[in-house]
DNA sequence: TTTTTATTGTAGCGATCGCTACAAAGGCAT
DNA sequence: ATGCCTTTGTAGCGATCGCTACAATAAAAA
């Protein structure tokens, strides 16, 4: 009864970290089975199709990063050049790295036209910038605004700089100057 | 003699069209040669390998988008705020939207680790920030840092807002107004 | 025990991938 | 005409893809 479940959540933690490692270029059935300890059979069996094995997984992986990043901000307002610090020395991290290549895997996927992906890519982005609103200690009007300069701009150090995110330092350091400057 | 290298060059006209169109994830050899008119056959005459034939269309559409944004913006150095605007204007438009949407595709195998890639991006993507930096009127410190600023906070758009770029006009005007504020 | 149901292995389909072997066809100079 | 070199078609290799048919086993229900 609970045996197939309970090896299919195993099975999506083991995928989940071989997502994060490698994105979402290899993701053959045989391969994934490999990784998992299981067969292309096996996983078939534990999910529908391929598509559902991957949401699945995505969503898994989401869950794990919110649950991180609550903890890393915690609940109480904070000025936007403070949290786009704290953002960008965990964007450079090891812990998260993987998670922001694997995020711009997804979204690339999503622009070229991939329905599941675009539809999974636009609620987390919608997700995350609400998040960040909420934390942020700005006029109302303008929360969203700022949340989506943030992300965007830590987004696209990634975009900029592949494989030396850190050579963004110096952009990212302008974009805390601006926010200081910005009470006027 | 020179048939062959027309021929090639014809190919790679044809080909550039169809990778801003559709992106890097449909290369088959057999389909890119249907949109050629031509066959797998004869593209393997026309270039070495696929790689080979990947790398002549990237080159070719680098130095074309480099052609049309020197177009665009002149040589008389401008204000952040300004290149922002016109860049995000650009952004925008139907005949830009297919060479950002080429470029994440470029960036993401790149940060995937396709090594290939990863020099021509690096390549490319220093290019434009330098080119941008000459453009700005800022002290020559900071010229850089806010050249990768802006190009990221762009690219970023199209990581958050996956087929939506427009959406991400509230975010580009938050930087603007940042820009705005900066001579304190 | 029998009978059903849940789990897993083996084999393979039809499609696509980059690439190659081989040879026919065309233009060229001699 | 002869031979040569460039250009192109046909066919196919071996690998991989997502997925399925079929059957063998194991566990649970009767």
């Amino acid at each position: 009864m609970g045996k197939k479940e309970n090896r299919r959540a195993e099975v999506i933690d083991l995928l989940a970290v071989h997502f994060l490692e490698t994105g979402l270029g290899d993701t053959g059935l045989r391969r994934l089975a490999e990784v998992a300890g299981s067969s292309d059979r096996m996983l078939l069996y534990y999910f529908d199709n391929k598509d559902e094995l991957v949401a699945a997984v995505l969503a898994h992986i989401a869950g794990g990063l919110t649950a991180a990043l609550n903890e890393l901000f915690g609940t109480t307002p904070k000025t936007p050049d403070t949290i786009l610090k704290t953002l960008w020395e965990a964007a450079k991290s090891e812990a998260f790295k993987p998670h922001l290549r694997l995020w711009l895997d997804l979204s690339t996927h999503a622009n070229r036209g991939d329905p599941l992906l675009l539809a999974i890519v636009r609620q987390i982005s919608e997700g995350w910038i609400e998040w960040m609103a909420n934390l942020l200690a700005v006029p109302e009007p303008e929360k969203k605004a700022v949340a989506a300069l943030i992300l965007a701009a830590v987004d696209g150090q990634l975009v900029l700089f592949p494989g030396e995110i850190a050579r963004g330092d110096a952009a990212i350091q302008q974009l805390v100057k601006l926010f200081k400057n910005r009470g006027k």
